[in-house]
DNA sequence: AACGTTTTCAACCGCCCGATG
DNA sequence: CCATCGGGCGGTTGAAAACGT
């Protein structure tokens, strides 16, 4: 969804606030601010925020203008169409570090703090919502990785696949087939973590994140290695230490669920929208709060 | 077409932290 | 140490857009 700036106030009561004596303007951003702000920052570059008012003369705060110039100014900043594999990333980077926006964001070039955060409470929320259940819950987050992962990951390897007569860019796709139980991994039983040839911007990230178990901007950050992203999925070897998730826990369930049943539902594999809002039809809804029925007793 | 409801996301707020004097 | 300041972060708000009736 674009948005133009032009809006009218974003709040009257917000419009002009008095801040030391100095009128300061809040709300959205006019096409002349924006110019002043691009125009400062060419010439200063990043930083020093606060003397921007005083440099230029705009009437924003050095917060303002930072939020502005980061989440909206920025050259190389996009907007919209979230990836299956930046999905699989917020995913998996979410489950390790929270709501750490900022550090997720470093992994999704071009993806602000601010978007990721919204596409979570937006998208990953509401569903949580949708299955009655806490988005913090054990088990919604048990939801998340062993049915919603492995169904992104999924259509992304078929996504993969169904390019692979395109010529190549390089690219490959990298088995991880000997990190998955043979019976858990739904109709292929081979997982393939699929290298993106439509996202080739993200596609460093991913698969450093997913791969290297070192962050690609930051050195101290933890990514999950593939090896340990598969040990989520190996009961009883991986993260998981609570034995009540294993044989009739909803992990184990989650990976023996009749898969096949699903993939003739709407946007399951390949056929659907780019969002994660396809994997969520009626009949999934009703299996998955079925299993979280289970799980539960 | 009109109206009400839900969703999206830009922008704000308050808190925190590190740098500096 | 302590105070101040600038910048960064996560949470929240609310206008506009999208959707449903």
């Amino acid at each position: 969804m674009e948005v133009q700036v032009i809006r009218g106030c974003w709040s009257a009561k917000h419009e002009m606030s008095s801040e030391e004596g100095m009128d300061i303007r809040r709300g959205p951003w006019t096409d002349e601010e924006d110019f002043t702000l691009k125009g400062y920052v060419t010439i200063h570059g990043e930083g020093r925020w606060n003397s921007v008012a005083r440099c230029t003369g705009l009437k924003r705060t050095g917060k303002s203008c930072r939020l502005r110039w980061l989440n909206y100014l920025r050259p190389d900043v996009k907007r919209g169409n979230i990836s299956l594999q930046e999905q699989l990333l917020i995913l998996e980077l979410h489950s390790r570090w929270g709501n750490r926006w900022s550090k997720i964001a470093q992994y999704l070039p071009g993806r602000t703090d601010n978007e990721i955060k919204n596409y979570w409470r937006t998208r990953v929320q509401k569903q949580a919502k949708q299955l009655k259940c806490d988005v913090n819950s054990k088990q919604f987050r048990d939801t998340m990785r062993y049915v919603w992962m492995p169904r992104l990951m999924e259509r992304i390897r078929a996504e993969s696949e169904s390019n692979s007569d395109e010529p190549t860019t390089g690219y490959s796709t990298e088995s991880t087939t000997d990190h998955f139980p043979n019976n858990s991994t739904g109709p292929n039983s081979s997982y393939q973590v699929a290298t993106s040839r439509s996202d080739p911007a993200v596609e460093p990230y991913f698969m450093h994140a997913i791969s290297s178990g070192s962050p690609a901007a930051s050195s101290e950050a933890q990514v999950s290695s593939i090896s340990e992203l598969s040990e989520c999925y190996n009961i009883p070897g991986g993260n998981y230490t609570d034995n009540s998730l294993n044989g009739s826990g909803l992990c184990q369930k989650g990976l023996e669920m009749d898969i096949p049943s699903l993939e003739h539902s709407n946007g399951w594999c390949g056929g659907g929208g780019d969002t994660l809002d396809s994997l969520w039809n009626d009949e999934n809804m009703w299996f998955l709060r079925q299993q979280l029925y289970d799980y539960e007793v």
